[in-house]
DNA sequence: CCATCTTTGTGCACGCGTTCACAAAGACAT
DNA sequence: ATGTCTTTGTGAACGCGTGCACAAAGATGG
C-alpha cells in the first residue's frame, strides 16, 4: 500500500467495515444484472451465489446498511440498487483524470464500467507532446502541464495514475497539490502521500507472483520437499 | 472472488500466511531496487519504509521464511532476493497466455514486469480474426482456437483473461479444460472454476467505487448528516 | 385467526492478521 | 575477553472478519 492512512483505523460514524465496503460493488453489479432482467426480488442465497460469496456474509454486510430485506421474501432489487449506490456515493458525479495515456491508460479510458457508474473522465493527460490532441475514447489527450488548471476547473477529486513507475511520485505530488484526495495507482511503486489522501494500488505483477506461489505449491504437493537446496550465495 | 477455493483454508506444510505471501512481491521489488544500487545490507526498518509497511510486520513475515537476518546488522540484500524469489517460485519459468488483445491485453503484453520476473508470454490470443497475425509487443496475435494446442505444447499453467465480461467464463472453461490451473481475471465477472484452480481478480471499477465511498465520507465529514433522505421508491 | 413455512437479521465463537514490547543474538570497540 | 550497542525474532494481547446456527419476522394458506 502507500503511506498516509489508506483506510481510516476504524470507520467511525455509521461504521461500515472496510471488508464490507469492498464487497458492495460486487453486490451492486449482481443486482444491476438482475435489475436488467426485471427480477423484482432476490433472496440472500441467490444473490450471494451470483456475487460469489457466502450468504451469511452478505446478510451481515447488508445489516450494516440497515434492514432492507423482507423476511420470508428477500430483498427488493431496485431498492437495494439505490441504497448501495447511495452508500457508495455513486448517485453523484465523480470527475476523474487519467494520467499516462499508454496502452493501459487508453484501456482505462475506453473502459465502459466508468460512465455507467457515477464516474466521468474529465481529462486524459500525458507528458508526451506528440500525443497531445490525439483522440482516445473520444477525448483529446492533453498535456500534463494542464493538470493543475483541469483539476481546479472540474473539481476533480480522483486521479488515476497509469504512467511508468519513474513518473508516478511526481504526478502524485502534482495531483495532490492541485486538490486530488483519492488516487488509483497502476504504477509499480509505493506512493507517499500526505494524511487525508487515499491511495489504492493495482499491481499486475504482484498478482501474478501470488499465483506463481500457489502454482508452485500445487506442483510440489506430489514431491517430497518442494523447496530447493541451499543457495550458492551465503549471507555476509 | 470466485468459486473453487481461491486460497486454501490454512496453508499447510511450511504454512506461510496468505497475507504474508501477498506482501512478498512488495519486499522483492524494494530489495531489487536496493540490489541495483549495490546496497549490501538493509535493516527491517529501512526496508519496511521502502515497501510501505510496518517494520514489525516485515520481520514477522520474514520469520515465516526462516531466520535470514543478522542481529545488529540487518538482512543481506542479495541473499534475501534469492530466498524470496525461490519461495514465490520465480526461479523457474512460468509460461503465460493472455486472452483478449484489446487495449488492456496489449498493455499487459507490453508490461515489462513480466519478463524480469519468471514470467514469459507464451502466446497472445483473440477471437477476432482481423487481429490474427498482427504483432503486439513483438508477438503475433493468434486465434482463440489455437488455445488448446498452445496450452498443451507450452505446458502453460497460468492464464490471463482480458476479454469482455461476456466471453470470460467460456474462455475460462477452455483454459481449465486445456490444463491451466491459475487464472488472473480482468473481466468484471465472477468466474466459476473447479476445485484446484486458483482465480485472482483485478477489477478496476470496484477499486474506483471504493475510492468514491471514502471520498464521499471525507466530503461529508463537515456536514451534519452525510446520508441523503428517504428514497423515492419504496420496497414491495 | 391460526398454523406453517420461508428467509432475514444477529449473537456468538473461532481463527487470522497486526502490533507491541522485549529478550536473545550477534557485531564491534576497547 | 568483556561490555556495549544495535537489530532481529517472537510471545502475547488485541481487534477484525467470517461463518454457524437460531430466534424473530413476516408472508401465505386454510
Amino acid at each position: 500500500m502507500a503511506t498516509g492512512r489508506s483506510h481510516r483505523p476504524a470507520t467511525r460514524s455509521r461504521g461500515i467495515p472496510e471488508a464490507t465496503v469492498a464487497r458492495l460493488p460486487l453486490y451492486l453489479r449482481a443486482l444491476t444484472a438482475l435489475s436488467e432482467r426485471s427480477v423484482p426480488t432476490v433472496s440472500s442465497e441467490e444473490l450471494a451465489a451470483a456475487a460469489g460469496v457466502n450468504s451469511a456474509k452478505l446478510r451481515k454486510d447488508f445489516s450494516y446498511l440497515g434492514s432492507y430485506g423482507t423476511r420470508g421474501v428477500g430483498y427488493d432489487v431496485e431498492y437495494l440498487v439505490y441504497q448501495i449506490s447511495r452508500e457508495l456515493g455513486l448517485t453523484q458525479d465523480w470527475p476523474v483524470v487519467i494520467v499516462g495515456i499508454g496502452n493501459l491508460g487508453a484501456a482505462l479510458a475506453n473502459y465502459g464500467g466508468f460512465a455507467s457508474r457515477g464516474f466521468r473522465v474529465a481529462a486524459l493527460l500525458d507528458a508526451d507532446p506528440a500525443l497531445a490532441g490525439r483522440l482516445v475514447a473520444g477525448l483529446p489527450v492533453r498535456h500534463i502541464d494542464e493538470l493543475e488548471s483541469i483539476v481546479a476547473d472540474n473539481q476533480v477529486s480522483i486521479g488515476v495514475i497509469a504512467t511508468p513507475a519513474g513518473a508516478a511520485q511526481e504526478v502524485t505530488d502534482r495531483l495532490v497539490a492541485a486538490g486530488v484526495t483519492s488516487i488509483l495507482n497502476f504504477a509499480p511503486t509505493v506512493l507517499t502521500v500526505p494524511d487525508g489522501v487515499d491511495v489504492r494500488k493495482v499491481d499486475l505483477s504482484i498478482e501474478l507472483q501470488i499465483l506463481a506461489f500457489h502454482e508452485q505449491r500445487k506442483a510440489g504437493e506430489d514431491r517430497q520437499d518442494p523447496d530447493g537446496d541451499v543457495p550458492a550465495v551465503m549471507p555476509a
